[in-house]
Formats: structure tokens, C-alpha cells, sequence
DNA sequence: GGCGAATCGTTGAACGTTCAACTGTCGGCG
DNA sequence: CGCCGACAGTTGAACGTTCAACGATTCGCC
């Protein structure tokens, strides 16, 4: 693409894409904030105890964690680690893969996990959820799966489509 | 508010905030790479100098710098610092108070955002503005406007309505 | 079965952010 | 004027993330 036609945002445009960028650092600051100082966890932490309570066996593998939160391998390895001498959860090697490690979340996490939920679901509504109408915030849902799928796509297999 | 109480987000409402935290945050990595390899500036570097492109004297206190980029102070000046010894802009004693400081955007600041700007746009249309009806990115701008106004109550003056 | 490529996860250093403490300046009130 | 509290910005250390390099294991193919 050449740099030299780039279509513009209009004013309008611009003042949305303001708005997101404000609102989404606000919004992540805030959550991130009151998680700290209510249960000494971050935003992070909590969501990788979110994904290891939604299975059974509350176990994951390292690299489903990753893909899952959409962070890097390595910033899983260190957060998990984190979390390990935290007492959260620990780790074991995966039984049908030699390589594979799965982090498995503990009793203490589980009881961490269902207090700072509060917490977290309640930000989560005084400052979006209650805030706006069913409509616009199925149009969120709606503009922020597409900015996903977008994005997602072009990740392992043959990559950018641009 | 009551913990016990806590009314817990339905499906859909999961879905939508799932679908908001993944997009988000893959936006913004995507943003940020994508000036980082092509320009070697930071999306935090880059709103920097969009700021002080806004002001006809390309300079502004950086107390209200950190407020108009939503920073810490602390963190602007870390910063504006690095900037600064990569030549992108220059600190000044503020003319009228004496504790104040001024970043003034240099020639070389000015010429990296000319130029960082058609990646920057290109980027929000490609896997953002260009893929959504223009409805629903209205509903963005209202939700994140709504958000923001939320956080942004509750700052400096008497703080926590909850 | 053995070789090379790909995958899994880790490591440690560099980088960027947060936090608490601090210096210096301003404003207001006696 | 002189003091005290508020404000502006900085500092350095602690913390968290990124990056590139690495060792170990598995997969695919001949």
C-alpha cells in the first residue's frame, strides 16, 4: 500500500477511535486496580485462574493457557511461575507429551478465584455492562469479535492477508 | 455492596466481554508492532507526538500530556525521556511556572509522525474501522465515550462515586 | 530406525511500567 | 514576610513483559 494515499480518518472516525482508546485503557486500568488491592492479584493472573476453572480437571496445558489469554508463551511461563510460588497453582509435566507441562490450579486458587470474581464481574458492570443499552453492547460484542477473527486469522497458518 | 450478592454476567454478556478483552488486546499488540517494526517507535511514543502535533506551538506541560494520553506522570516522564535522547523532542522550563516542564516536539519528531501516522491509520481501518458498519462503530463510539466519562468522574475532585 | 524440522516450554537480559519517596516551586493565610 | 500544604516533575528500585537463544521432545519422511 502506498503510504502516500492513505485514506484519512474523518473527524468523526477520529473521535471514536479516541473514545475506544481512552475508554479501553481506563477500563483495563480500573479492573486491573481493584483486583490488586481487594486480593493482590492483577488482571492477568486472574483470567489464567478463569480459564483453568472452566475445565473439569482444572489443568491446561502451557501453550492452550497462552493461545487462550493471547499472550506469549514466555509471558505465560513467567506469570504462571509467579503464580506457582504464589501457591495458585503448580505445575506438571503433561502425561501424554513428553515436552508439555500443564498448569493446574489449586484449592487456594479456586478460593482466590471465587472471591476476586466478585470483584472483577462487578467492575466489569458498574463501569460497561450497566452503563450502556442491550443494543449498543451487542454492537460491541459484534465489532469486537470481527476486530478478532481479523486478527486472528493470519496467525499460525500462511499468515498476512494485509 | 455485598459480595454474596454479586449478579453474575449471562452467557451472552460473557461472550461479548470475552470477545472485547481478546479484541482489544490484540488490536492494540498488533498497533504497537506494527510501528514498532516499520518506524521503531512505541504506540505510546507515537500518541506522544500526535499530541503535541495538535498544538500550533507543538509543545505541551506534561501534566497534561499524562492526562491527555491517560498516563502516570511518572510514566510520561520515563517516557518523554527516552524520547528525548532519541531526538524526537526536547524538554523547556515552562515560561510562567517555575516547577513546570514543557515537551516541544523537534523537527525530527515531526518528520517520524508524518511519516509513522499512514502506518498508524492504515492499521485502525485495516482491522478496525473498514471492517465494521458504520452503526455499529458509532455504538463503539457511544459505548467507549459512556466508559470514559464513567472512569474520567471520580478523578481529582471528591473521587469515588461508585 | 534415523535424520531433520517443527513444537514445547524455559531462560535471562533488555526494556517499559509502577510505586513510593523525594526536590523544588507555588499559593494562601497568619 | 514566613510558614505550611499543595502541586509539578523526577528518581531509582521493584515489578512485569518482550525478545532472542536455547535444550528437550516429538513428528514426518525416507
Amino acid at each position: 500500500m502506498d503510504p502516500r494515499e492513505t485514506q484519512w480518518l474523518t473527524v468523526e472516525q477520529q473521535r471514536i477511535w479516541r473514545a475506544y482508546i481512552m475508554g479501553s485503557q481506563l477500563l483495563q486500568d480500573r479492573l486491573d486496580r481493584d483486583l490488586r488491592v481487594e486480593h493482590g492479584i492483577s488482571l492477568t493472573e486472574y483470567e489464567i485462574l478463569v480459564r483453568l476453572s472452566e475445565i473439569p480437571e482444572r489443568r491446561m496445558r502451557m501453550a492452550l493457557l497462552a493461545d487462550s489469554v493471547c499472550h506469549s508463551r514466555s509471558r505465560v511461563t513467567h506469570t504462571v511461575a509467579r503464580m506457582e510460588s504464589a501457591g495458585w497453582l503448580r505445575r506438571e509435566e503433561a502425561a501424554d507429551d513428553g515436552r508439555g507441562v500443564d498448569a493446574v490450579m489449586t484449592a487456594a486458587g479456586g478460593t482466590l478465584l471465587e472471591q476476586a470474581a466478585h470483584t472483577h464481574v462487578e467492575g466489569v458492570r458498574r463501569n460497561l455492562v450497566d452503563l450502556v443499552g442491550d443494543d449498543d453492547f451487542e454492537a460491541l460484542g459484534r465489532v469486537m469479535n470481527t476486530v478478532s477473527d481479523r486478527l486472528l486469522a493470519g496467525r499460525t497458518p500462511a499468515a498476512d492477508i494485509r
